[in-house]
DNA sequence: CGGCGTTTTGAGATATCTCAATGGGAGTGG
DNA sequence: CCACTCCCATTGAGATATCTCAAAACGCCG
């Protein structure tokens, strides 16, 4: 219940895949509205998911990383947009067969039902960050939910494969007032930003304090045993 | 999926139902972090959803009205807290039996896949409303989708059971500038306040109008067509 | 090495927040 | 039934964070 990151299933072997297909920087993959024919698991890459609204803005909800699985949900038609982040491999899932499988067998419908249950809870916590935290403290609780992902890396070298507007979207922010508060948490020592797609912690402690003491032992996704995210 | 309220199932006759009981003002339904004994079904009343951030910051999730089910999700604590507002009548489902019944019916646990995928939808509906738009078109998305959701009386005149307090945890702002959005709504002759808990919208277009023309003619937004997946 | 899109920095405008005081409605007690 | 409180809501004025518009700097790609 921890995740941020979009419909999270574990990978089993025995998925009803199809093929998988490649995507380029800035693909779409799909559409808000269009008809739903596939569900899609991430092999490799980034992807940015979200919602664009009639005056053009736009509201990312998560970026997708190897593993999780996007375009879930009970709708015939997606309610979100995705589109690729670089360079993607995604393994197509039919939804029709997704609904044949989860129509006839209770124990796969369950596996759905707690896919979009993390979603949900990773979208309130969303709800909470944009509304009870300041810009920089959205910044750095982004930075460390996305070291806490970026597993086997050093946990205190981040990628960024987004561009600054991609982040902006999803904090709620303009890339101006992103800037600013990335030099803001240079100019107090807690991180070190190099080029633009590379962030190195320099206190972690202190950027886990700012973020509000989400200090979660981990014990990744799934288990319940303890309360809310970050905040 | 347009819905905001939280959980919606449609009242069938055959729900796993036990007993129900009697909540007064304010009265605790169940907290965040509990162990989950049961889903709920409102059949009076209406009961704010919402979590409560350490430092005492609010953010209510929904605002659940008679035939909306709450308390609904995989993990097996709850991951909001809930109080009713005014005097509420729930039925309660025993969460034990939910999930018996989810793990050999198939049907069941679509049922429940379908009632989340709606929850996350208004979630998203709820980001998009707090980041994308000010104050004066909050106050008027939240007066037109409680008007929607109060069928059976007059459109037009809304019933506000819940608090200046509440509503402003709801829309993300302080009760100081809710307040003064209403008054703005009023100068503008779109609604008319009248006592604390009623409201009368005297300009449906223009307070439309203002929401962002959220109509949803469903149809189009953007065309898919091209551009797509393969390669 | 040079061009160009992205990012950063700057300065002023604006919306919302904060603190403080006034106003009003609902319930209570006389 | 009316007056009194008290809590909630409204209004006011100044502080603050973020936005906006603009320009400079940087890094990336050819």
């Amino acid at each position: 219940m921890k995740k941020d990151s979009t419909g999270f299933l574990p990978s089993q072997s025995d998925w009803p895949s199809d093929l998988t297909r490649r995507y380029h920087d800035r693909q779409h993959i799909f559409v808000e509205g269009e008809h739903k024919r596939w569900a899609y698991q991430i092999e490799t890459g980034t992807v940015c998911l979200y919602k664009t609204m009639p005056d053009g803005k736009r509201q990312i909800f998560t970026f997708g990383v190897p593993n999780d699985v996007i375009g879930l949900g009970a709708a015939d038609v997606y309610t979100l947009s995705a589109e690729a982040i670089g360079t993607a491999h995604l393994k197509c899932l039919s939804f029709k067969t997704l609904n044949k499988l989860a129509a006839t067998n209770a124990k796969f419908a369950l596996t759905l039902y707690g896919a979009i249950s993390s979603e949900l809870e990773a979208t309130r916590d969303l709800v909470v960050m944009l509304t009870q935290h300041g810009s920089r403290e959205r910044v750095a609780i982004f930075l460390l939910n996305l070291a806490r992902r970026s597993i086997g890396k050093e946990p205190y070298l981040i990628a960024l494969p987004m561009s600054r507007s991609d982040i902006a979207d999803f904090l709620g922010m303009k890339i101006e007032t992103l800037s600013r508060s990335l030099a803001a948490l240079c100019k107090t020592a807690l991180i070190d930003v190099s080029g633009r797609s590379k962030i190195q912690i320099k206190d972690m402690e202190g950027l886990q304090r700012l973020a509000g003491l989400t200090i979660r032992p981990a014990t990744s996704a799934q288990d319940p045993g303890d309360t809310e995210g970050f905040e």
